[in-house]
DNA sequence: CAATAATGGATAGTGCTACTCTCCAATGTC
DNA sequence: GACATTGGAGAGTAGCACTATCCATTATTG
């Protein structure tokens, strides 16, 4: 297969897919010349992965040469989450307020010592979001949050392939970039779902 | 308080604050002479609301345009769901395949006829991602998708105030966009939790 | 009251990202 | 042998969120 019925299998232009090369998201085709390569099913479906992973799941190039990287060579285990973790978390801001989340999370029965502190980091991040945009979440609502994410790790950690070392890697990586826009997508029908069980055709105001 | 002080207040350069009065992000002063205005709380509390939505919130300028209109002019009650999430959510793509959404939902008791077709879309949207990443999931994780989701919008529309329009639209916009990434934080800390229980400090390959 | 600074308003420019175009010599196809 | 395609590299583009500059007007200060 070369470049062109590349392209023409994943919809791709032809330049994108040479970008593409460029930038290491992609692997090269195998050489038949100095200026010749053939590409075959690996390429086709890394390449509608790339697209998957910039669009639908919205990461930047660098991000996903990260996440890709991870992927292809999965690192020791111990720390697979925090590894997948990191290829999409932004770092930890000097600024968060660990302490606040560690002490919220505690409550809910988490153990927190050993996770990765740019993730608590974001959660601070998400906290101080809520304040600076002078949002108060009524009470219990966070609490229901954490229940929540608790449920659906509880799940997705059940569901990880445990054959192999690159299956893990594979669903952990992509489960955590592309499931995202899946769940606020079903939390937003499920708004509208309860809304309407609630209030029926009105709205919440009643009208 | 003049444009000089309204920006020292907030943190934000005197140039932008003048791109966002352009923008129409933010309401003007009061004018004193045809080239001078006055600016107020109200000015630093919008000003702070707008880098919140910008920063934390991750939308662009023209999705936090559509929902700062949302706050200001608050809808008929009927859809206000509907108006807050139209404000952020992408237009319906033709290719989205509604009526899978529909089939599992409805498998999970959810009424959504006379939900917003757009949030629909976005739901198929999210799944359609899985498919071009070649992502699988595990059995029983969208059905804990599914419950986790419902719980966090019972839990969001019981917090709904219902004494005013006002802040009724305010709390559901807001909550819409601002919540989401501590929801995103909040189950990657979750999964590196509920890791650490299953597996110890080892990772789910034991190592 | 004069010198200096700050303001609102408009226009143009910046840096970044994700492509997209153009060119070239080397290669492949009919 | 004519023509299209390829890999490779560099330059160009469009959109976004600012940011800088300019200018006439207004405010402040000594």
């Amino acid at each position: 297969m070369r470049i062109s019925q590349l392209a023409a299998a994943t919809g791709v232009p032809v330049a994108t897919v040479k970008y593409y090369l460029r930038e290491g998201l992609l692997h090269e085709g195998e050489r038949t010349a100095p200026t010749q390569a053939l590409y075959d099913d690996s390429h086709v479906a890394r390449l509608r992965l790339v697209r998957a992973l910039l669009g639908a799941g919205g990461v930047s190039i660098a991000q996903a040469r990260a996440i890709l990287a991870a992927i292809d060579e999965p690192p020791a285990a111990i720390h697979l989450l925090a590894t997948a973790h990191n290829a999409i978390t932004a770092p930890l801001d000097a600024a968060a307020d660990v302490d606040e989340v560690r002490a919220i999370t505690s409550g809910w029965g988490w153990r927190t010592e050993s996770c990765d502190p740019a993730v608590l980091g974001a959660v601070a991040a998400g906290l101080q979001g809520l304040r600076d945009g002078g949002f108060d979440l009524a009470p219990g609502v966070l609490d229901a949050y954490g229940r929540a994410a608790r449920d659906i790790a509880q799940a997705e950690i059940d569901g990880i392939p445990t054959e192999s070392a690159e299956a893990a890697v594979r669903y952990v990586v992509l489960g955590t970039v592309l499931v995202e826009p899946l769940l606020l997508a079903l939390r937003r029908l499920a708004e509208q779902v309860v809304s309407g069980e609630r209030f029926g055709e009105t709205g919440p105001l009643g009208d």
